[in-house]
DNA sequence: CAGAATCCCCGCCGATACTG
DNA sequence: CAGTATCGGCGGGGATTCTG
């Protein structure tokens, strides 16, 4: 566990704006994913996806879990911190869809 | 009237990450602005706001309205686009609060 | 499979000065 | 008052390559 970033709503909306950082929520939402899965989902390079998982583990959004097998497999899933923020991404999404249909 | 960008969340996103944005949004909640008073208000250097509030208006999200007096006087207000971002910009506070009592 | 290392480049950021 | 002009720095971002 690292949780060395205080959580505050500057740091939340800096690493929001970073690109791929909300469809990674939004698709833990569903459940816990793989580093793949993830690449697959944002559409992001390793390197970056590393980083903003890394961020998003500092700030205590997201767990990593490491299973010692081979092959190796690693899971992400939100914390509890991170699942409260669902009702956030929800309204962002609202207002979303609120702006296409008012052009 | 500007209105070039198509607003998506992404854009939201990004444009939500920049330094003083949330601010901004938040203080044109109370009502219309001026630029100085919006200096004092994010801490940012001219520049700096000057930018953010011209990527603002492009989304759609304030307007800009000059009123040609002397001295010069500008207005800087939200659409109803940029008030529809309120439920959202609440949730994202609410948020901020419950993560600093669950540190 | 899940990342780390390296490299290079551009775009932003803030500071300072100036003007309609 | 409400910005623009100019400059320098540096940090993030992507692509590529390599490894436990």
């Amino acid at each position: 566990m690292v949780q060395s970033k205080r959580p505050s709503l500057e740091d939340l909306l800096e690493l929001l704006g970073q690109r791929g950082v909300y469809f990674i929520l939004r698709s833990l939402q569903q459940g816990a994913l793989r580093f793949g899965a993830l690449q697959q989902a944002t559409a992001l390079p390793p390197r970056s996806l590393s980083l903003r998982l890394r961020d998003l583990e500092e700030m205590g959004l997201i767990s990593r879990t490491e299973y010692q097998e081979v092959p190796p497999r690693v899971e992400y899933a939100l914390t509890p911190l991170g699942k409260a923020l669902e009702p956030a991404l929800e309204a962002l999404a609202a207002w979303g869809k609120t702006a296409l249909k008012t052009p």
